[in-house]
DNA sequence: CATAGGATCGCCT
DNA sequence: GGCGATCCTATGT
């Protein structure tokens, strides 16, 4: 396991390649998601996700094998980023899960800002440091400096000056984490309701 | 705090 | 041509 420059481990590849991607979104928490963009590092304790089953999962972009320009990534294998367009305005980041070829992933949907405070400020057009700088997965990508041309990259790989990894952050206890349905997936019928969220409760956050 | 409406564009039909 | 794994602002309670 690579060290980063502060000593926390990186996440070995292995634990994106696991086969339950409900398992990988839990785990997730309270990991810390560091990002480099052009020399300017910032990086968040990951409080809030959600799991896309693949093939098998009705609000999943490769619900049924669909496989477009846009969802192929998701065929990749486990450790690389599907950063997608939503509303003409936000990239959403996913990390995905399994063996090449079985499109799982995990959307980050909030972190708690941790360090390059000032860069996430000036990205997301704010003037104080609040718990909702980067609590929804819009907000996520805006604070970390993660566009969706970046899909397709592996975790840890560097390119055109911007990288992304996962490292070790926090313990949490089994009680501070939440499960509860996936937000937006109206579309997705008897699949909407699945405890497929997790998030750490508010009255555990800490940094 | 709750709700409503606009922004904005690549992707799929 | 329609829409979305969202966010922000405005307005009302």
């Amino acid at each position: 396991m690579a060290k980063s420059i502060d000593g926390k481990q990186k996440l070995n590849n292995s634990f994106f390649e696991q086969q339950d991607v409900v398992h990988i979104a839990r785990q997730l928490l309270g990991k810390r998601l560091v990002t480099e963009n052009q020399g300017v590092r910032t990086a968040g304790i990951i409080s809030e996700t959600e799991a896309y089953a693949g093939r098998t999962d009705k609000a999943s972009h490769a619900w049924n094998g669909r496989y477009t320009s846009r969802t192929a990534t998701m065929y990749g294998r486990g450790g690389s980023i599907y950063v997608f367009l939503c509303y003409g305005i936000h990239s959403l980041f996913n990390i995905v899960t399994n063996k090449k070829g079985v499109p799982d992933a995990v959307l980050i949907r909030g972190v708690i800002p941790t360090e390059g405070m000032a860069a996430m400020l000036q990205r997301r057009k704010a003037e104080k440091v609040t718990a909702s700088l980067a609590d929804g997965p819009g907000k996520v990508s805006q604070a970390l400096g993660i566009h969706y041309s970046y899909t397709g990259m592996m975790l840890d790989e560097e390119q055109e000056g911007f990288r992304v990894w996962v490292e070790e952050g926090q313990s949490l206890h089994p009680g501070d984490v939440a499960a509860a349905p996936r937000i937006g997936i109206d579309y997705a019928k008897e699949d909407a309701d699945l405890p497929w969220r997790f998030y750490i409760k508010k009255a555990h956050r800490k940094r």
